[in-house]
Parts: C-alpha cells; structure tokens; sequence
DNA sequence: TACTATTTATAAGC
DNA sequence: GGCTTATAAATAGTA
C-alpha cells in the first residue's frame, strides 16, 4: 500500500529500509493483535529490527497446551498429523506449568551465574517459591502431575540428551542444537520479557565443542 | 477492511470466526515474508488456529547471525574488546567470539543493573512472597496462582531487562502469559530456525502456494 | 471459492 | 520520530 507499489525485494536504501521497518513493525503486531483478539487464538510474533533490536507480540490463550501438545507430538517423532486431545486444559495445571518452567530455567541461569549478593537473594527467594510450587502440584490432581511429568520430561530429553544423540545422525538428521525458551510475562499492566540466556549459552557452548564450525562456512 | 468496520473483540460466530482466522493468517503471513524481505529482518511468527492447527513463519536468515548481533549489541552497551563486524565471518574466532560474549553477556546483566532497584525489587519480591505464602496457607487455588504470577512478575523484572515498548498492547489484554519454544536446529552449513510442529519449510511453502505470493512475481 | 464495497495499511513527502 | 495524502492491500459480507 502507499503512493506506489512496492516489489517485494530487500529495499537498499539504508534510511528507508529502517522507516519501513518501523511502519510495518507497527502494522503486523497490530495485525498479530487483531487475529489474537479476534479469533481468539494463541499467537507469537518476534522480530529483530535492522538495528538489532527486538520486538514481539504474544498473544493470550493456552500457549501452555501448545507446549503439551508439542511435547507429545515429539514423542511420536513428528510422523502424524495426530490431534493430542486428552490433554489437559485445566487452569491448575497450567499454573503448573508455567511456575516450573518459568523457576527451573531461572534457578539454572542463577546457579551457573557469578556470585552475586543480588543473585543470591533471587535464588534464595526462588527456593522458597519452588516449596510453594511443591504444595500446589500436591495439591493437584495425578492427571495433572502427569502432564507436568511428561512436560519435564521432553524438556529434558530437548534440553540434555538431544543434541548428542542427534550428532550421530547428522547425514540424515538436523542437529539439534538450542532448545530457546522465550517467556514472555504480560500480568496486569506490564509486560516481562524473559531468555534464559544461561541455557543459551550452555547449549552453545556444548554445541560448539562438539561440533564447531568445521562443517559451516 | 471490508464492508463494515470490525470491531476489535471476538467473533461470537463459529463459522465466521473460522473464516476470518484463515484470512487474516494468510495475510499476516504475508506481511511476515514481506517484512523479512523488505527489511531484511529476522522474523518469527507462530499461531494456533481455533481448531489447534499450527502456522507459522520465520525469515531465512541464519540464527546464528541473529545470536552473534544479539551478543554483539549487548557487548557494545558496555566496552567492547572487540570488532565484531570483522569477525563474523571468521569461523574460528567466531566461535571464541560467541563463547567470550555470551559468558561475559551472563555476567554483564547483573553489573549493569542498577543496585538501588534491584534492592527494592528483591524487597517487593519478598513482600509478594509473603503474600503468596499465606495464600499458599489458606488453600486458595485462585488467590495462590495470581500471587505466585505476580511473584514470577517481579522476579522476572528483576532478572532481565524491561522492556517498555508494548505497554500499550498489553494495556487491552491484562493478564497474560505466553511460553515461545523455538528450537534452532543447524543443517551442515546452514541454520533453520524451526518452531514446533513440523518442518518450517513446509509451512513456508504451503503459504505461498495457498496465497497470491507467486502472482506477485 | 470468488467477488466487491469498504476499510486499513503504508510509501512518499513534509 | 510524527502528520498528511494518494494509493495499494487486506478483508467482511455476500453469491
């Protein structure tokens, strides 16, 4: 849209490039909104401006299904089309889910970070919330601890013997290489956006040992 | 656009619900690959349909490049030891240039962060601890998710860095959560940046066959 | 699935 | 960065 039409081709333009960027930035997280809002569905949208910066829109419903189902879905090593539908949709469970993941991936980044009274305090907290997190999953019902199992399960199976397995397989299998969690918070009026840069550097790390660049560039 | 002005709120009907979500996917896919060309940016963008199917898109650029640019503009927030344009293309020092900044990286956001409110955060952290703790006592399955949200809420203010950008979308939809899992995966020489369900590539094509992508050329 | 009447997005220009 | 305008694109309702 606009005075002309444009072909759809990197535009060379330094200065134009950026403008344009910004108006359709704004555009599509407008768009990834409306369809979220409309439609009711659950939506992730993530840029990295020319600039190197990032923006990002998520939407609302039941991302945590999403992963449930995806997690299944690697069990059945992506052959089907298959519809999880036993799966749980209960609002404790999510809760669940999203309080392990959320503290697993924090309490490891803290534990691999420098030491720092700042950190040391946040991890001190984060033990007290993993006791809290320990009574709401007993309090929940075996189903739902199920599901979480399982959750944990596949994340480790992604996070840990993944990578290695897939390297011997490398003619016919990409290698797995980084599992990248993006948590993104929105609770009440703000907005958090979370890495677990600790996992990235980890994953790496282990994937730069042991397969390097040698077969890149 | 269309006959009438769509009001932004969801679409009661079933079927029209259905319908404007195949629309407006296709369109916003569009704008995705648009945008990634246009600016030549990298792009990720991932919806679940009201029927649970996945789409999604991401640009063709290699993640890796996008980590490097992420590290790299971080290491430049503080004094930079290196010239990373000039290493990029370096495999060897690139990945020293990758280990170097990402385990400087994990340190760097701490030291940088300002003392006075990551005191007053941990303070609210642990007021809100409390808070959930003593809901955590009274059995309240709600009042405890809420809690612990917020607690999540102020710890992750405290473990990264705000950002501020998308307040205003998040003013409209309060009150949610979204976990992103994106798997990077590395094909010999070249990087695929894949979000569960499926091989990017397929949806990639799917789209463009199912769209008037091709007309445009 | 295809067709319009409209609304919306946006390229240029300021 | 924001505002304006002409124009291209997207799409809501319909056949």
């Amino acid at each position: 849209m606009g005075r002309v039409k444009l072909p759809i081709s990197r535009i060379v333009n330094n200065t134009n490039r950026q403008v344009t960027f910004s108006k359709r930035r704004n555009g599509i997280l407008k768009k990834a909104y409306e369809l979220a809002v409309l439609c009711d569905i659950d939506i992730a949208l993530f840029m990295v401006s020319p600039s190197g910066r990032i923006s990002y829109f998520s939407g609302t419903k039941r991302i945590e299904d999403v992963m449930l189902q995806y997690f299944n879905l690697k069990d059945e090593e992506r052959e089907s089309d298959h519809d999880s539908e036993g799966i749980v949709h209960d609002k404790e469970v999510r809760q669940i889910l999203i309080c392990n993941d959320t503290y697993k991936f924090g309490r490891e980044r803290t534990r691999s970070s420098n030491s720092n009274e700042y950190k040391q305090e946040i991890m001190n907290l984060q033990h007290q919330l993993e006791i809290a997190k320990e009574q709401l999953r007993q309090s929940s019902e075996e189903r739902l601890s199920e599901a979480l199992n399982l959750v944990e399960k596949r994340k480790r199976h992604l996070l840990t013997d993944h990578s290695s397995s897939y390297q011997e397989t490398v003619e016919v299998s990409p290698q797995l290489f980084v599992v990248w969690l993006v948590v993104v918070f929105f609770v009440y009026d703000s907005a958090c956006f979370w890495i677990p840069y600790r996992d990235i550097d980890d994953h790496f790390f282990l994937w730069i040992q042991s397969t390097s660049f040698n077969q890149c560039h």
